[in-house]
RNA sequence: UCCUCAGUAGCUCAGCUGGUUAGAGCACAUGACUGUUAAUCAUGGGGUCCCUGGUUCGAGCCCAGGCUGGGGAGCCA
């Protein structure tokens, strides 16, 4: 395992993650990473390492980690190098400092080991009452100890591929000459349309400033309006875009639903490009190429964690029942995915090929298929997992069931829409064409009971040098829950927040 | 918010038709062993059976309400 990922390192030098960056720093400190010992290993030298114990096999073999990569590195001890009395203090979430010689390991599991001279305990760790053990833990019961499951071999492991993905995804867009734009947390738009949202104020919330008719009285709030925190970074994405030509938010984003599921959070993390002069087709073309990318990224810099975490999927499906399990291991699935093309149907076509389907006619389907109804995860998951088998990108819905912002189609029904389905997840990106067009733009206001006077400087840009833009939102925990195949998203963001849940 | 399943030792879970002192593996302690891979073997300690109320001679088990969590749905990214 460890041989095949270091066989990739130059790509991972490319990227400046490069593992043998800390022997640098070891000349001078004589410390060092694991991921540094392993994928070169500096025999007969004498080397220090920080970590966590991971087990205490016999009382000879401590088994360490220190995060710096999936793999633990065998500690050799005896009684010189660590006494009676400390042994006894070595368990399963110890923080020890070792020195000692690298040797060419006598046993199987592993090429090198280091054998102690001296064994320091920096931080003691009560077995009694340290809730990680080196055995099966659920995910369900780590999601409570948020504040310790990094110690865990899964979570690192997901971590390091959701900090990869993070740095890909600037990447990416550096690259491609897009301008990376903070929108806006705190906002004091009220016609976002995309969701609940949480109230920001400063106000005694037992005895806020009323008017006379009783309603909570804003103005004399600290923004002097009704602020919340934002829903979307799109529309001020869409700003920039027309002076920068591309751009892309990547933040924080929040939403008051009352969303009890394993793909929704009530903070997480949105990634939304916009493109001056694109249309549908470039939406889709960037769309495609840039989760492409990413994916690419995560299996030529993270194949040590993935490969792990496919192990770890493999062993979960084994408990399953045949029809639930995945149908390919997790890299053959996101080497698939990185190296086909995916389908694009519209919506029209997409309500065809269900309305044709032998499981709508064995009448499989809970919830009626007709066109103009929104499609319901059941019909998803049809398209991508039985007829396709691939990503779907889903254009052209009917405009009742899409946002405001959406360009109206020629054929005055539908709007320049575009979701990207892919198996396991459902909906992974959303995005449209906008309408450029000002009195359209009104007309839609209108139609969605949007004020005019809220959105007034959405609208100039329409009057002010207008042209044809496109993007798409990206729920970066569904980017990471797809690379890692994590089914829970709760498990792919360190602390999640969700209803009733605000804990660490 | 709706549907559905669950909550028993630090963890994973068993617990029969309601019946006497609630079990196993892991973890922990003590000892043995010493090139182990979640080491192994022996012995030992460890329980608010989610909470409240009810039915019953008797409730971990049945009933009602609540809390928490999982899965699915809606909303969506």
């Amino acid at each position: 395992m460890t041989q095949t990922f270091y066989k990739k390192l130059p790509s991972v030098q490319r990227y400046n993650l490069n593992p043998l960056a800390s022997i640098i720093f070891a000349t001078q400190t004589q410390k060092m990473t694991i991921k540094a010992i392993l994928s070169s290993p500096a025999y007969n030298t004498q080397t220090t390492i920080q970590g966590w114990v991971r087990t205490f096999r016999n009382e000879q073999f401590i088994a360490v980690n220190d995060g710096s990569c999936i793999s633990n590195l065998q500690i050799v001890v005896d009684a010189n190098s660590l006494n009676e009395l400390d042994s006894k203090r070595v368990h399963t979430g110890t923080s020890i400092r070792v020195t000692g010689v690298l040797k060419p390991s006598l046993g199987k599991g592993q090429v090198v080991e280091l054998i102690a001279e001296k064994v320091e305990i920096l931080g003691e760790c009560n077995p009694n009452e340290f809730p990680i053990q080196m055995k099966k833990h659920s995910l369900d019961f780590l999601r409570e100890k948020a504040h310790l499951r990094f110690r865990t071999s899964t979570f690192s492991a997901i971590f390091r591929l959701r900090h990869l993905l993070s740095f890909a995804i600037h990447d990416y867009f550096h690259k491609n000459g897009f301008v990376n734009i903070h929108s806006p947390i705190i906002t004091g738009s009220d016609a976002e349309g995309a969701g609940e949202m949480f109230t920001v104020s400063n106000f005694d919330l037992e005895n806020p400033p009323r008017n006379e008719d009783g309603s909570i009285n804003y103005q004399e709030d600290f923004f002097g309006k009704h602020a919340h925190l934002t829903v979307s970074g799109q529309l001020e994405a869409e700003l920039a875009a027309l002076a920068l030509g591309k751009v892309y938010t990547f933040g924080p984003t929040f939403r008051a639903e009352n969303s009890n599921t394993s793909r929704h959070l009530a903070e997480f993390w949105m990634i939304e490009p916009e493109v001056a002069f694109n249309d549908l087709n470039d939406n889709m073309d960037l769309a495609e190429d840039f989760l492409k990318h990413c994916i690419r990224f995560a299996l030529e810099n993270g194949r040590e964690d993935l490969e792990f975490l496919q192990e770890r999927e493999a062993t979960e499906d084994k408990q399953k029942p045949i029809e639930e399990r995945q149908t390919a291991p997790l890299i053959e699935r996101l080497e698939f995915v990185a190296n086909n093309t995916f389908e694009r149907i519209t919506y029209t076509e997409a309500i065809d090929i269900l309305l044709n389907s032998n499981h709508y006619k064995k009448k499989k389907f809970k919830y009626p298929i007709e066109w103009g109804i929104d499609l319901q995860s059941e019909h998803e998951r049809y398209l991508v997992e039985k007829h396709f088998k691939k990503p779907v990108i889903l254009t052209n819905y009917p405009a009742a069931i899409k946002a405001f912002y959406m360009r109206t189609n020629d054929d005055q029904k539908t709007v320049a829409a575009m979701d990207i389905l892919v198996p396991g997840i459902g909906e992974i990106i959303g995005g449209s064409q906008r309408e450029e067009r000002y009195d359209r733009l009104l007309e839609k206001c209108g139609q969605f009971n949007i004020p005019e006077e809220s959105m007034w400087w959405y609208l100039e840009t329409r009057k002010f040098g207008t042209c044809q833009h496109a993007g798409f939102g990206l729920g970066f925990e569904r980017l990471v829950m797809y690379v890692t195949g994590m089914t829970n998203i709760r498990d792919v963001i360190p602390f999640p927040r969700t209803p009733k849940n605000a804990e660490f």
